[in-house]
DNA sequence: TCCCAGGTACTTACGCTGTAAGTCAAGGGA
DNA sequence: TCCCTTGACTTACAGCGTAAGTACCTGGGA
């Protein structure tokens, strides 16, 4: 009865996973990993077949545990709904969303996700090539805000404070007047709102794209 | 005269790029670009504090070679201008091009760009708030194209064919049909294309919500 | 002229990395 | 019973970033 404890792949990943979202993607190394499942380096190498993979194992396990909501027939809705389980999924995984937003997968958990979004934007009366744009704008912008949001929580030292610093006081030279006009709103980023913000224009714009 | 060979900042700075840009940023390490510039590793220590900072130097050189358009007048052509300049550097660097994207610096090199955008948003009636959320939107979804770009372009090893070939399979068996129905249309991407679609749609938005 | 201070480059070394290669014990099918 | 697969182990190698110490060369003051 002592299969319990037999090393798998999932564990492996699941320890990954783990590993990368406490010490960061630099702190995921097959000997922290291997000793994170009690075992030695090389034996990780019977259950995958290398570090990239564990990687990509990680970025799928994120993905995977995305949770997709119930179509309500509102095609904006069900789209936000989408990009909301998304970035939620995402930023419940910092580093490992990392992985996810940087590497372009080909894996199987985000099919789903994908199929969802086609079918409300062909529910809302794209077609079937009109809503693969659509879907690769918002997935675009997606990614992009997202990803800022997710570095932008770089494990807090302190060199972030200086590095303000330094461009306010690059700003305060005014070579660059609009910039120094919009300041105040440049010094601070209320992410969950600029989300909602790009959100909202994207499919605004599809919608009167829909009218026209 | 022989001060003509004395290793700069500069010259290690430019000869980590092109480094980069031979072998992508894995085949970037302290040895290589100390044999690059004709010196042993240590010395580089020198001129640049850790490879960290090589890394970002790497960065702020793309973003210091993009080219600034002029203003035109009409705030969608300079914004438009300003986002091809923006990608055209990103692409034609495409291994540093994923540093600058993924990675967000507070560089210099930057301010400018975003000052031009600035500007036009506010030459175009938006409030100096309004511009940043306006100017934070186009460039996540400039980030996120140009990344999905770089990334599609991985030094072209096979592997690439076989993901789409298993990405197929999992279309046929149909458990998702809104993705197999525009399957033909995500088999290709042309990237020129999605970018000018979804900066279309961003900037249609932002004029619309100026007219309300 | 001499001398020396400072900066540049070099050498050595440490602990870490990913993984190739070979060994060995346990268990299940013939 | 034997054998053969499977998974874990050990050893080893080449490479990494960089801390620490050393040697040289060059320009400026005495």
């Amino acid at each position: 009865m002592e299969p319990r404890d037999k090393v798998t792949r999932e564990k492996v990943l699941a320890a990954a996973l783990t590993l990368v979202e406490e010490n960061g993607i630099e702190g995921l190394s097959m000997r922290k990993l291997a000793a994170a499942v009690g075992v030695e380096a090389m034996s990780l190498y019977n259950h995958v077949p290398n570090k990239d993979a564990v990687i990509d194992g990680v970025a799928e396990l994120v993905i995977q545990r995305m949770v997709l909501p119930e179509p309500a027939g509102d095609w904006k809705a069900d789209l936000r709904a989408l990009a909301d389980a998304f970035r939620s999924s995402a930023i419940s995984h910092p580093h490992a969303a990392r992985l996810l937003l940087t590497r372009q997968l080909v894996s199987g958990g985000s099919l789903a996700a994908s199929d969802a979004a086609l079918a409300a934007l062909r529910r809302a009366g794209f077609s079937a090539s009109e809503a693969v744009h659509a879907l690769r704008a918002v997935l675009a912008f997606l990614v992009g805000t997202v990803l800022r949001e997710v570095e932008s929580t770089p494990a807090f030292d302190g060199s972030d404070l200086s590095a303000v610093a330094r461009r306010r006081a690059d700003l305060s030279a005014d070579a660059f007047p609009s910039l120094a006009e919009s300041a105040p709103f440049l010094a601070s980023c209320d992410h969950e709102r600029e989300y909602t913000y790009g959100l909202d224009l994207l499919l605004s714009a599809l919608e009167s794209r829909l009218n026209r």
